[in-house]
DNA sequence: TAGATTGTTAATCGATTAACAATC
DNA sequence: TAGATTGTTAATCGATTAACAATC
């Protein structure tokens, strides 16, 4: 079982090979995509490793041959399809800026609960009551759901996504979520995200004898 | 030096034992704030440790000075004015969602290219051009940006923003930006995170022996 | 061939966990 | 007092880094 830190390596390493591919480039390098990356030549090295794939001493990594390797493990037999749930500023922005990038990775169905929202096509994409969930998520397939909804209405939701049977959802709303063993959860908190870099900006800042 | 990990969890901490305050909490053990913040009572007391601050073994915490104390840790002289770079979809949505949520942390101006958005003011925060950046920045004392432009144009707006004098910055372009030394970045890759959550749900799937 | 890069093993580093005496 | 919880140290765990023979 690879690391939480590999497999998010992983995504980012096919997607930077991804274009890559398209400017021309037919071989890297453990070095250069660890340039790319923000990672050490070892740490791509544990990780190709880590999924099969073997490059050449002269030569390096085969793109396209890495990039399938990297399918090949990171892509599960689960289906593709993702759910959002809420359809406000931040859901909106996430339809738009997020949804067309990966193939492999496709919101089907949007959720509300606001009634002008409801059976509206919203960047392409359709947004149901909360009645049709169940129904939808059992048609369409939908393994993943993407939680945009006010902290206050987070949990409810979570408990009937995961009684619809859904296998794991990224959460924005800033509670921690309860759900089953079986469910995984991954957290997005951008206030959070905000204080640390406020901090750690702060220490350097300190360290350069910038302010203090 | 804390680790990032502790510094994502006291900010969390702090967050939670300010909502436990308004409900009329006045102390807390450590293993009720893990039960909140999903982290291990163990946690807790190493990272409370960590800030200096104590509590007493029957009573636990006392909510109101761990606040506190909490903030005299994470709080650094740098000045709390964020600015916002890039007014779209994903750049209103923190607008409208995050900037009010801390007092602490404000963002104080947005930027953007679109002549449509400069010189409105959008989620009561006032747009404006790239040419007054450098300007606004130093009257301001704006220490912190949030990256939310499209993935071409971050690498030239962080270059500026360096230039100006930013010290740290939450990046959400899916790009590695170059900075130099003293400049804190954090990165907030949606796409990755979703990838994470889909490879992870999909093997708790397979052990659950519900695919496969 | 010579040299850079690979796969792979061992060493290091740091965070988490376990353990336990001190204490309210 | 008895008992749960604390601060703190030691043990564990896992990821990163270093090292190096194999190899194209």
């Amino acid at each position: 079982m690879p690391s939480e830190r590999t497999v998010e390596r992983l995504s980012l390493y096919r997607h930077l090979l991804s274009r890559a591919l398209t400017e021309g480039a037919a071989h890297v390098h453990s070095h250069q995509l660890a340039g790319m990356a923000g990672a050490t030549a070892a740490q791509v090295r544990h990780d190709v490793m880590s999924i099969g794939y073997s490059g050449t001493p002269t030569q390096g990594y085969e793109v396209e041959k890495l990039i399938e390797s990297i399918g090949e493990f990171l892509d599960t037999p689960l289906s593709r399809n993702i759910a959002l749930m809420g359809v406000g500023n931040l859901g909106r922005a996430i339809l738009s800026d997020f949804a067309v990038r990966r193939p492999t990775l496709k919101i089907v169905a949007a959720f509300d609960v606001e009634p002008d929202r409801v059976n509206r096509v919203i960047h392409g994409c359709r947004c149901h009551s909360l009645e049709e969930l169940q129904q939808i998520i059992w048609t369409q397939q939908i393994a993943i759901a993407i939680i945009a909804v006010p902290a206050s209405e987070a949990q409810p939701i979570a408990d009937t996504l995961c009684e619809a049977g859904i296998c794991g959802m990224l959460n924005f709303a800033p509670v921690r979520l309860q759900v089953p063993q079986g469910v995984f959860v991954d957290d997005v908190n951008i206030t959070i995200a905000l204080e640390k870099v406020s901090y750690f900006a702060g220490r350097k800042a300190l360290d350069r004898g910038r302010i203090g």
